[in-house]
Formats: structure tokens, sequence, C-alpha cells
DNA sequence: TTTTATAGTCTACAATTGTAGACAAAAGAA
DNA sequence: TTCTTTTGTCTACAATTGTAGACTATAAAA
């Protein structure tokens, strides 16, 4: 198999794995078949697949599987979130940015670094964004 | 077939849909043949799963059919966001809304709303945004 | 050491998605 | 009015995804 986008029962299985930073099928047995209902099946191949993706590596201890990223969390987001991004119209990356700001947790500092890459943002931004949606 | 999301394909023929406002296949054949290069018949399927998902609707014009977007724009646009941030863990939302705002285009006003709207959300905001992955 | 519980690897199978050909009916052209 | 092009509807088929059972090799317990 091939590479191609972190699905959304993979996301979870990924999240748990940044978290613990590594982690064995049964850990995440443990904690996901009673927050997902997931047989123990299930998780296994999710990992195999996440391992074939290669967002996942193996290290073999003795006749065990540890599981480790093998991406960056915060590369992963940017990616999706960038996704998303490319198949909307870009008249309304403002709108959906301010929707989903109203609706996340975000800390004080959170906040204060984004208004600030928004401001910097502010002295080259052009009155209107065009629709592109119809071209080429 | 019931509703679900709608797929990277689907976007393409809802992102005209909603531009142009109603729409014929032999149109959206125009234009998309050309951009993504699939057939008629692609199109074609792509209209009917979308209206079976209930994306679009259809009136008759004869024996034509005319597709309409059943489904608000920015609603769809602000679902589709929402559920990627669903299978992000929160701690990284602040960081992933700096680096997607650093790389798409906002017009000044844009800027100046969700500014706007960050300021509002810092007097009740949280010093720190907790994880909550290996929680339930 | 025999039994049992685990963890790992394969196989399975239905639903969804990407992509498109086959065929029929109606409309326009000759 | 017959031929050709459009358009619509069905069917097709491989890849991906969600979900899990079967079988195997250990390791732990009795």
């Amino acid at each position: 198999m091939e590479k191609t986008d972190i699905t959304k029962s993979e996301w979870e299985v990924m999240r748990i794995v940044w978290t613990l930073r590594e982690t064995t099928s049964s850990q995440l047995t443990d904690i996901l078949s009673k927050k997902m209902d997931w047989s123990s099946s299930t998780i296994k191949t999710l990992l195999s697949r996440l391992c074939d993706k290669e967002f996942l590596g193996i290290k073999k201890d003795g006749r065990k599987n540890i599981y480790y990223s093998a991406i960056k969390e915060q590369a992963a987001y940017d990616m999706s979130v960038k996704r998303v991004f490319e198949s909307m119209c870009c008249m309304h990356y403002g709108e959906t940015l301010h929707d989903v700001i109203e609706n996340i947790e975000l800390s004080k500092s959170d906040i204060d670094s984004i208004i600030d890459v928004l401001k910097k943002k502010r002295d080259t931004a052009p009155e209107e964004v065009h629709c592109k949606c119809l071209e080429e």
C-alpha cells in the first residue's frame, strides 16, 4: 500500500500515539476499545495500515511491537487543515476562520500569537479576495 | 444511499454549483473536464451521488436536469473545518490556526473581523488549553 | 510441563469513492 | 424523416476505509 491521507479512524490512533510518544497494541486497545467501541482486531488493522502508509514506525521489543509516530503531530494537522482549505472557495476563508475560532478553545497566548500574525499579514493584505472557482 | 461527507471530487462540483447558483451537467462538463481531466460520465456520477446525499437538488427543465445546491456554501465549509478540528488534539488548535493563516489569502476586512472575534474571545480565554486525548 | 491468555499476521467483507463505459431517449441537423 | 449528437440513467470495477474474525506463535500461569 502507498501513502494517502490519515483517515477518520486512523486519527484516533495517531492522537494516542503522539500523546504517549510510543505505545503497544494492547495499550491502544485499552484506551480505544472503550472510547471507540472497537475490537482489538480493528486497532491492529489500523496500526498496520498506518505503518504501511508510513505514518507510524515499529520497533521490535522481543516479539512485541512498539509503535511510534513517523510524522510530526503539528505537521499532520497543518497538512490536513491545508487540504480542507484547498477544497474551499477562497472568498470564504475569512468567514470560515471566523466561525471556527468562535467555536474552539484557545488560550490567551494562542490568541495573542494569532492576532500577531494577522496584524503582520494586514499590511500586505488585499482589499478583497477574488473567487477563482471558475478559473482554469 | 444516505448522507455522508462531501468527498474531495465532490467538492469540485459543489464549488461550481455554488458559484453559478444553478447549472447543468454539460456546463459542468465544460468546466471540469478540462480542469480535472474527468470524463462527462464521471461528472454525471458525481452529480447523482450528490443528489443522493442531498447536497444537491434537481429541477427538471424538459428532459434536462438543472442542479442547484441544497446546502449553504458557508455552512458546508464550517462543517468540514469543524470536522478536521474535531480529529485534532485541542492543544494544537492555536498553532494550526496560526499556520493556516500564514498560508492563505485574506482581505483586510477578513483580518479585521477575525482580530475582532479573537479580542472578544480573549476576555474569557483560559491561560492554557489541556490535552484531552487520553480521556474517556 | 500442559493449559491458557496475548499479541501478531492474514484474510474477509461490505460501504464508499474515483473513474468511466454502455445504452436509451430525445433533440437538433441534414 | 432519418442521422447524429446530447443528456440522462445504469452498470462496472478497482482502491480505500471501517470493522472484525481466524489462525499462529509465544509467554505466563497453573
